[in-house]
DNA sequence: ATCGGCTCGCGCAA
DNA sequence: TGCGCGAAGCCGAT
């Protein structure tokens, strides 16, 4: 089965020359069930040349810490391992990749490089900035989502329901089966050496965060899917929304870091017939519309963590709003150390800092309530984006972005009752949480600060 | 326990 | 041009 044309674009309109062929994987960190590499396979075999696949790594001012890289190496180690099998080799290289790649195509006289979609902004500066260094194709294949982004919609999407037909129509076409990556077949020149990990992890001098009980990689992302869908998937649709039970899926770590395909869980929790269909269609929901609705708003829209990036409605609600009286003012250091007057707060805090996952509810409240507690949208937008990239393992994603502004600004949400603050922003209160959970037993379970805080 | 109103605008039917 | 309905709610009435 060869790759679907509509996953793939140029990124620098220049010719693909004879040479080898580099994958550049970047947010795509699995060698199974990974488009981008299997599209690179497929012009190696077309031209009867060796495959090889690099990853950059490059230090970004304010982002990533020992928690998330550690657990991206650890990934990364089980990637360099199985690639070796197949006669794939892998490349660290340090540094910008505008200049990294580019002396390595020269070396290697390279003839494309194929690099995985990202809709963020500086992974988008990194390619843009790549792809006009190169001499050579820089092509861009979409190994993230199910439905191409590009192809999924042509422009931001207002709400999910303006989304989901779309992503309904197309994804009989995608939902498809994965082949099989094969060993390489062409002899490779490259000489590589084993990567010493704790080198690189020195190397980026990152700031010291806590480990997470998570465990990184391809194998440990399968076995917690498999896990789900035999055992709680079959209630997903009752237990998802309250925190004290485990009816989430797990899996966004894995998903974040691209160590299992989006694809690849729709497809085993599509086919899982044995299993309650609300429940699989509730999860099909979230894991397909709702999240690749992300990745739509922060491709089209370039103020994705801007207030300026919401709708007009929210834009003119929160500037009704802006002098209202605040009870509560909170600074990031109050709201990182968990200091809010609310128990319910401060055990969801806790629980993202010493777990590195919030439940998916909690989200919604926890980020309210930093829009309630800090004097504008905007200054609640940068603590809670700062917050959630920091100590969630799935942090740095459109997700997490998609997430903070639909509770903060309404972003794919509607206009509700006026109120003070919020204005016409959807309003969730501690009274909600009550009714819907035993926050009694969140709290004791979460609420109390461990060692981590001294 | 359940229900309607709140409030905006997209996209489709007509 | 009209109308249904939506990313997870709140509140007060019944």
């Amino acid at each position: 089965m060869k790759v679907d044309e509509r996953r793939v674009r140029s990124l620098n309109d220049r010719a693909a020359g004879g040479g080898p062929v580099v994958y550049w994987m970047s947010r795509d960190q699995r060698v199974n069930d990974n488009w981008a590499l299997l599209y690179a396979r497929e012009k190696a075999i077309e031209r009867k040349v060796p495959l090889c696949v690099i990853f950059n790594l490059l230090k970004i001012e304010g982002r990533g810490n020992t928690r998330q890289y550690r657990f991206m190496f650890n990934g990364l180690k089980e990637v360099e391992k199985a690639l070796a099998q197949l006669n794939i080799p892998f490349f660290v290289l340090y540094g910008k990749s505008e200049e990294v790649i580019t002396t390595f195509v020269k070396t290697h006289q390279v003839g494309e490089v194929v690099v995985d979609f990202n809709p963020l902004l500086y992974a988008r500066q990194r390619r843009e900035a790549t792809a006009a260094a190169l001499p050579i194709r820089l092509t861009e294949v979409d190994a993230h989502n199910i439905i191409p982004c590009w192809h999924a919609s042509d422009k931001e999407e207002f709400a999910a329901y303006t989304f989901r037909p779309k992503v309904h129509r197309a994804l009989p076409e995608f939902l498809t089966a994965f082949p099989k990556l094969e060993s390489h077949p062409y002899k490779s020149e490259f000489k590589t050496k084993p990567i010493d990990w704790d080198e690189c992890l020195s190397k980026l001098s990152l700031e010291e965060i806590l480990n997470t009980n998570f465990i990184a990689g391809e194998t440990a992302a399968k076995k917690q899917l498999s896990t789900f869908i035999s055992s709680r998937l079959d209630s997903y649709h009752e237990t998802r929304n309250d925190p004290t039970q485990n009816g989430v899926s797990g899996l966004s770590p894995y998903l974040h870091f691209g160590q299992l395909s989006a694809q690849r869980v729709a497809y085993e929790a599509n086919n899982a017939f044995e299993h309650n269909k609300d429940a699989r269609e509730a999860f099909l929901e979230e894991l397909i519309v709702r999240r690749e609705l992300a990745d739509n708003y922060c491709f089209y829209n370039k103020q994705y963590d801007q207030a300026a990036g919401a709708h007009a409605w929210a834009q003119k609600t929160m500037a009704e709003h802006k002098d209202d009286v605040r009870e509560y003012l909170y600074t990031k250091e109050q709201f990182e150390n968990a200091e809010t007057h609310d128990d319910l707060w401060n055990a969801m805090q806790l629980q993202m800092v010493e777990e590195g996952k919030m439940h998916g509810w909690c989200r919604m409240y926890w980020a309210k309530k930093i829009l309630e507690w800090t004097p504008d949208a905007q200054a609640a937008i940068n603590i809670a984006l700062y917050l959630n990239d920091k100590y969630e393992l799935d942090g740095n994603d459109p997700n997490g972005v998609v997430g903070v502004m639909w509770s903060i600004c309404g972003v794919h949400d509607r206009a509700w009752n006026e109120r003070p603050i919020f204005g016409k922003i959807r309003y969730m209160n501690y009274a909600g949480a009550k009714r819907k959970f035993d926050i009694k037993a969140y709290i004791d379970r979460y609420g109390k600060k461990n060692t981590l805080f001294k």
